[in-house]
DNA sequence: ATAATATGATAGCAATACTATTATATTTGC
DNA sequence: GCAAATATAATAGTATTGCTATCATATTAT
């Protein structure tokens, strides 16, 4: 995986940029650090002002290069689905067998991320982590029909949809593939949240993992055998 | 379900409030009209100067009752899990049969609520809609753990903890009843989201309910038949 | 009628979420 | 290597938010 990431660029919709941060070196610390501050102090209390201290930088500088903190989430939301599509699709690619590649997909998508891949300025770990507890907090706007229409959330609706024609792949009369795909991605992320803040509210822990319980429900809903 | 009711009352933590909002007209009013602002102009936007003047009634007088909006939200929350608790165990107690139980409790906190029981000053209709729309962010916060042991969220746990039984009351085998209960619950709102700001991401429509679905889900991964 | 309590009005304060302006670096193009 | 263009920094300012505090005026209870 590492290697070969450097030479890829994961395309984010432009209008959610004033200025492309990748283009600079204060872009790449704009990214860099409010992933770190995000994950630190919580998306509530994050603020250009805050950041701007963390990296000896002006309010007004990242102002140039975002509208506001919720534009920010969503690039680099998007920058996560993005890396999340790319690792999809790079890693199931040669599998032929449907069911094989339906559970190699569910794994990547609701496994852990334990370590960065450091092929950039982007910690993914961290980042892996702002998209469990933050993700949410991006599309639960009065504004979310509109940035829907702009595109915002185009890579992760197109992250449902791969995944939803795997599932057909596997069961061609599956009646609801896409309500199926878009609930491994979002349960994925709810059962780490859960695993974290609410133990009470799931079996997954460090022995069950949310791979397994979503592997096991996604197969028994298709009336597949998990064989390998 | 109507006229039972008006001899109920929903047991909130205390600590949510205070004052208690039903123990005057003021209070009723923030609550009645709370639910009908943040459905409007979402919660992010919304404010107690504007409640207050929405209700003719000053800021400060609000802030006597709630702390702060975060507060008031998990109120209203609490108070509608506490509704959906007590609709679950008045519709299914009953019932002897688990499969049929189980397919009770899917229904009755998968659907759609569209008329208000109007048994009170709280529109459910209305109440729902915020739910589906705003209830994570009653628990995508960094105060979360501080908050849950206080017990801001323990109806909504107790809810799951119902469901999870029944789960095990039909499969005693199954591992994850607790991961598939909270499931139910949070995709049941999450489906319903998604019909309505993403339907590129769900088979649930006019045609097809959250309901359909998720009790396809559990049945199959239980490996029961809905035999009625 | 008086005292207690609830509500309303007003003021004020620190933080947020910006915008605007001007000054100073840094880069680039010739 | 220098001028011009561009990027960043510094400062100031504004409306709004999220409160707290104080005092005045209703309302209710005894």
């Amino acid at each position: 995986m590492d290697r070969l990431l450097q030479g890829v660029q994961i395309r984010i919709n432009e209008k959610l940029y004033l200025k492309d941060p990748e283009s600079s070196g204060l872009g790449k610390k704009i990214i860099e650090f409010s992933i770190q501050l995000i994950n630190e102090i919580g998306f509530e209390s994050f603020t250009f002002k805050k950041l701007g201290l963390q990296i000896g930088s002006n309010e007004s500088s990242i102002y140039r290069y975002f509208e506001n903190k919720h534009k920010l989430l969503l690039y680099l939301t998007s920058w996560y689905w993005g890396w999340m599509e790319y690792q999809l699709v790079f890693a199931t690619n040669s599998i032929s067998n449907p069911k094989e590649k339906l559970l190699k997909s569910i794994l990547i998508i609701t496994r852990e991320i334990k370590e960065d891949s450091s092929f950039s300025h982007i910690n993914e770990v961290l980042l892996n982590k702002i998209v469990i507890n933050e993700y949410s907090k991006s599309y639960t706007t009065k504004e979310v029909d509109t940035e829907n229409k702009e595109g915002f959330y185009s890579i992760y609706k197109r992250l449902v949809g791969r995944l939803g024609e795997m599932i057909s792949l596997v069961d061609a009369d599956y009646q609801y593939p896409t309500s199926l795909a878009s609930t491994i991605l979002e349960n994925g992320l709810h059962q780490h949240f859960l695993k974290e803040h609410f133990p009470s509210l799931t079996d997954c822990n460090n022995q069950v993992t949310p791979t397994q319980f979503l592997t096991h429900l996604v197969f028994n809903t298709l009336n597949q055998k998990i064989d390998e």
